[in-house]
Order: structure tokens, then C-alpha cells, then sequence
DNA sequence: TACATTAGTGTAAAATACACACTAACATAC
DNA sequence: GTATGTTAGTGTGTATTTTACACTAATGTA
């Protein structure tokens, strides 16, 4: 089957930069979910995952479509990045290329690798291989993002599980925007916004004091926002 | 001639989100500038400029050639905003959008109607008329965007001349963000950041006290931007 | 039970944001 | 040329926010 137009049309690709998060790492780094591609062009190079626009859905749907095959989760964060569009970024043909960025909180997740028949991988933002396409400026681009992002709403949250410690929290902050925190200015600041809700539970089992447990109250933030509340740190 | 392809693709099309500014105006109001459709779909209704993607330039570059189109102009500020996808947003067949926003002064803009056979005409954003596919939609995307923006870079200025008063930057903060500013803790602001540089040359012809133009100092903001500097109002 | 390690807490000083009112200068009308 | 209406331009004190900073509490392991 083949499709005609009487005007010439780019292919719409749609490619995720999927940022993962493991807190419970000692020193824990932002990572990047990669593919090693089994087809031509760039066979053999890591890529961000990816695939084309399918007419029946979204943009939307097909990020969500595609980080659910490369990871097997559904219902994570995921949102619009940018659209690339130079004339030459890839070899084949006019593709232009929606980019999607999205958090997954990697307690929750292990690579079953091999789940495309492609080989999968997490690497450190700071060790990043070679990427195939425009990849490495996609890349840039939702780290800009992120980082610009994640200081004035509250989607920080979505990389640690449902229940964090106060501790956690500082550490990925740290983490995404490598500057370190004051530890009491930040556990003021965090509690004086009234958006963390304490679980009564206990992160024990490391040889120190135990951490208490806290979950996001997103109800509250929700409707703080409509009244143009604004979260910043 | 057509073009015949393997799998099915969306059209790809560019819109953009004029936005125009008057400083001469007593309460100038925030404008964005609409075509009406001569053809099919929503023939006779307003919409926002825009046309498809051409093989050989850039989303950048079609939306520049559209923004020249419509307006005349050249080298205004230009940024993509969003890629709109929903399936039934266009009722001839699956059109995605790349929309884009544009900032124009006009004062040195005067429409030139009739460029394309088409009717435009800028609207006050507080009465836009009924739009065709989801331009609505972008319109507010755009507008939230160029609100949230405005505070944290120093893009107001390309909605102004070159050379401006000092009272014409507060109005204009004031008119986008839709509130208002303290005159002496704005000006007190703004100067410390050591951005303006002063022209020399005064605003006259009004029947009250000459004000002081000034010129916004884009190099030093580049370099200062580069040390990390944050401009914020 | 000693030790190493992280959790958890308050206060004072500095910086920033905010509220506020008058004189200066211009064009116009008389 | 003088009175008038209107906007330009300026400083200070107060409240709020941000920052710097150090010790005790609790846990698991050796």
C-alpha cells in the first residue's frame, strides 16, 4: 500500500528524552535512556528512542505509545519539548522530529532489556555516547528545559517515588541543577509551601538516623495554582 | 506532479502568533494580527497567518516567510511555541501545526492590507473574533507563553522602537501582565540592572514634561546572560 | 556499647521588595 | 506670556525574604 499527495511531505518522527532518577543511588545521577539502533542509518550508534507518527493518533499518544514500548510504563510525566526541523537531519529523507521529554523514578522501573529486539541503556547525563541524528541537541535542549523548569513547578517530584524523604528531595535538586542547597533553608522553604504531606512512615535500614517519609499533595497544589500561586526554589 | 510514500503522513503546517504592540496608543492593548480565509475550510473566517511546510527550508524558516508574507516585515523576533496535533483539528485530512509567536512594533508596522488577497487585521487579544481550526487554542497557549516569558526575559523590548521612554517599557509590563507597577520601584529595578543605555534624545511633542529615551544594551545582556546573570521583573 | 553517618532543628544579619508624595518640564489654551 | 493640565523624574523607611551558620538525635554496624 502506498500513500499519494499532491505536495511533497516531510515524515513526523517523534523522539523522547526519557530522564531517569534513582535516588537511592549514594552519589545519584540524572540519566538518560538510550537505544542502540538495529537498523539503518546510525546502525550500531545510540540513539534517543523513537518512531514515526501514526495517523490515528496524537503527538501526545505517540510519545506515550513510544515510552511505553522502550520502558514498559505508562502514566509517567511526559511532555512537549520542541520540534527539530533542519533540512539535513537525517540522511535519508525530510524527517522533522517532535521531541518529548519525560521523568520515570527508576525505583519503580529495571531495563528488561531487549524489548524492541534493541538494546537499551541508561547513561549518566555527564557520559553520554556518541547519539546518532540531531540527538545531542535534543538532549541539550530538555536539559535546558528541565533545569529551567523544574525551579518553578513542582515536577521534581516525579523523578523520586511516591514517598520521599526531605533528604531525597534536596539531593535531586542538587542533582538537576548542580548547586548544593542549604539544608535547613531548603527543608524551610519546601515546608513553609504546605505541599508535603507527612506519611508517618520511615525510610530505615541505612546505619543512621531514620527519615521521615512524605508524599506530594498535588490536590493542594492544584487548586493553590488556579489561585496563581506560584512554586519556586 | 505527487508524491507517493510508503506509510500515510500528516501535512505539516506553521501558524503564527503575531503579537503587536502600539506605545503611541493612549491605552495600548495587546494585539495579535488575522487573516480572513478566502478558501476552504472556514472560508471568510478569521485566522491566524500560516501556510505548510515547504521540503527546502526550516520550521524557522517558514515561519519567517509566512510572518513576511503577512506582515512585510523582516528580522522581528520569531520563536516556535508548540506543535499542535489533535486528529480532527483540521476537517480536510490529519494536518498537524507547528505554531510559533512572533513580537511586532507598529510603530513601525502599518498594514498594507490586501498582501496575499487576503483580508488581515489586528485584533486587541481582549476581542479576537472567532477563529478557524484551534487557533483559539494557540492563541492562549501563545499567550500564556509570552506572559510567563516576559518576566524572566527581556523580550518586551522587541514590542517597542528602538528608542524608548522609560514610561512606555512600564505600560507595556503592565498592559501584558494586566497589572501594575510601582513607578519608582520599576524604574529603580530596571536601572540597576544597568541594561538601558540612555540615547541622548528626549520624547517630545506632548503636552507635558520630555521624557528620556532609551536603547536596551543587547550585547551587555548577552555577555551577562552567558555569566549566568538572570534578568527578572 | 562505641562509632560513623545522616536527620532534624532556630536565629541573627543582610539583601530585597514594597509603599509612598512631591517637584520639574512641556504643550496648549487663553 | 501666563495659567493649566499632564506626565517625567526622584529617595527613604519598613516589611519581607533570603542567607549563613552548628549542634543534638537516631540508627545500623562493628
Amino acid at each position: 500500500m502506498s500513500y499519494t499527495y499532491p505536495q511533497p511531505r516531510p515524515a513526523v518522527a517523534v523522539d523522547c528524552v526519557i530522564f531517569g532518577y534513582d535516588h537511592r543511588q549514594h552519589m545519584p545521577e540524572l540519566q538518560i535512556l538510550c537505544i542502540q539502533r538495529s537498523i539503518e542509518p546510525f546502525r550500531g550508534q545510540w540513539a534517543l528512542p523513537g518512531g514515526f507518527l501514526r495517523l490515528h493518533e496524537t503527538l501526545d499518544q505517540a510519545a506515550a505509545r513510544e515510552l511505553h514500548e522502550e520502558t514498559g510504563l505508562e502514566s509517567v510525566y511526559i511532555e512537549q519539548l520542541y520540534t527539530f526541523s533542519a533540512l539535513d537531519r537525517d540522511p535519508r529523507e525530510r524527517v522533522i522530529s517532535v521531541a518529548y521529554f519525560a521523568l520515570v523514578n527508576l525505583e519503580r522501573y529495571t531495563l528488561h532489556a531487549g524489548t524492541d529486539a534493541a538494546q537499551a541503556a541508561w547513561f549518566s547525563v555527564a557520559k553520554l555516547p556518541a547519539l546518532a541524528f540531531d540527538h545531542k541537541m535534543i538532549v541539550k535542549v530538555a536539559l535546558e528545559r528541565l533545569r529551567g523548569k523544574i525551579r518553578y513547578q513542582p515536577i521534581g517530584f516525579e523523578l523520586l517515588p511516591d514517598e520521599f524523604t526531605l533528604s531525597e528531595l534536596q539531593t535531586l535538586y542538587e542533582t538537576i541543577l548542580e548547586r548544593s542547597f542549604d539544608k535547613r533553608n531548603f527543608r524551610k522553604k519546601i515546608h513553609d509551601y504546605g505541599l508535603l504531606i507527612e506519611t508517618g512512615g520511615m525510610r530505615r535500614g541505612k546505619p543512621h538516623r531514620a527519615a521521615r517519609l512524605y508524599r506530594f499533595d498535588t490536590k493542594r497544589y492544584k487548586a493553590l495554582e488556579k489561585r496563581g500561586f506560584m512554586f519556586e526554589l
